[in-house]
DNA sequence: TTGGATGCAAAGCCTTTGCATACCT
DNA sequence: AGGTATGCAAAGGCTTTGCATCCAA
């Protein structure tokens, strides 16, 4: 986590951003809930409850420049609103995705291998020059099966 | 392309909706335009010109109604707006993916039987029971690429 | 000191909804 | 005839932006 943070430092210093108060404790809160896929306002209320004077814009203006710095990633579940993981270079597992229940709307991350030569795979097949994927997968959870 | 026409006014008159021209037009457009994942204003302008006095609320309500019966699917490429697509029971492809530019936002549509066994070996894996999935490639285009 | 960062409120954009009217069955 | 479908305009929800103030370096 220490190393996440100063990482970031390093990156927002050597392209002349800052490194503040306001950034660190939006960038804790997504280190310590990185499984939760938290939307822009889901963060905002956790970090209110540490700086209660933050500002919603301060946090969409913060996942912006964390996705510029291919810090973060945002992705549509399809719930009408962006939500956020942390990228490639962060310490995230490449070879994950996402198994969402259609029914209840749960999100859970998977990390699996079996996902991890295919990129390579289409990459030649195609030649195309792939910097990332992203795979969701789309059923019914245990918890809901069960309740049937 | 008839034979998608009946199958969709099928599906509508079996839960009673009714199959009116403004449904048809619109599932026409959409049809003509496959591949080309439109959005709703994009497929509203499309429709405007056979009949100009559609409102872009019917374009809204018939693409959910759609996507309620399993006749379309609605995507995220990251320009903040859905966009659509055929799903599986209407001739789509199952096993494609989306390779999507992150130079100049251009979406590819690939078919490849790469991905197709990933489904089954995931659900196995992990006992899910799963229903579709969704693939996304990230990267740059040859277009892109030559014009370095 | 100085330019970037932030809070607040307003504006933007895509999408949904209410209501009166038109249309399909 | 009866209820669904539609057009129009207003409202909603998420996100971005303008501006004055504040803060990191």
């Amino acid at each position: 986590m220490k190393d996440v943070l100063s990482g970031v430092e390093e990156k927002l210093r050597a392209r002349e951003f800052k490194f503040t108060t306001r950034r660190e404790l939006i960038l804790k809160a997504l280190l310590e809930n990185n499984d939760k896929h938290l939307s822009a306002e889901e963060l905002y209320n956790l970090v209110k409850q540490k700086a209660p004077d933050m500002g919603l814009a301060t946090v969409y203006r913060a996942l912006e420049l964390f996705q510029e710095l291919d810090i973060i990633n945002a992705i549509d579940f399809g719930d009408g609103r962006k939500r956020y993981e942390f990228g490639v270079e962060v310490g995230k597992n490449h070879h994950h995705y996402h198994f969402i229940c259609t029914k209840c709307g749960c999100i859970n991350e998977v990390d699996d291998d079996l996902t991890e030569d295919l990129e390579s795979r289409i990459g030649k097949k195609h030649k195309f020059t792939i910097t990332d994927h992203q795979l969701k997968i789309f059923g019914i959870c245990n918890k809901c099966l069960a309740s049937y």
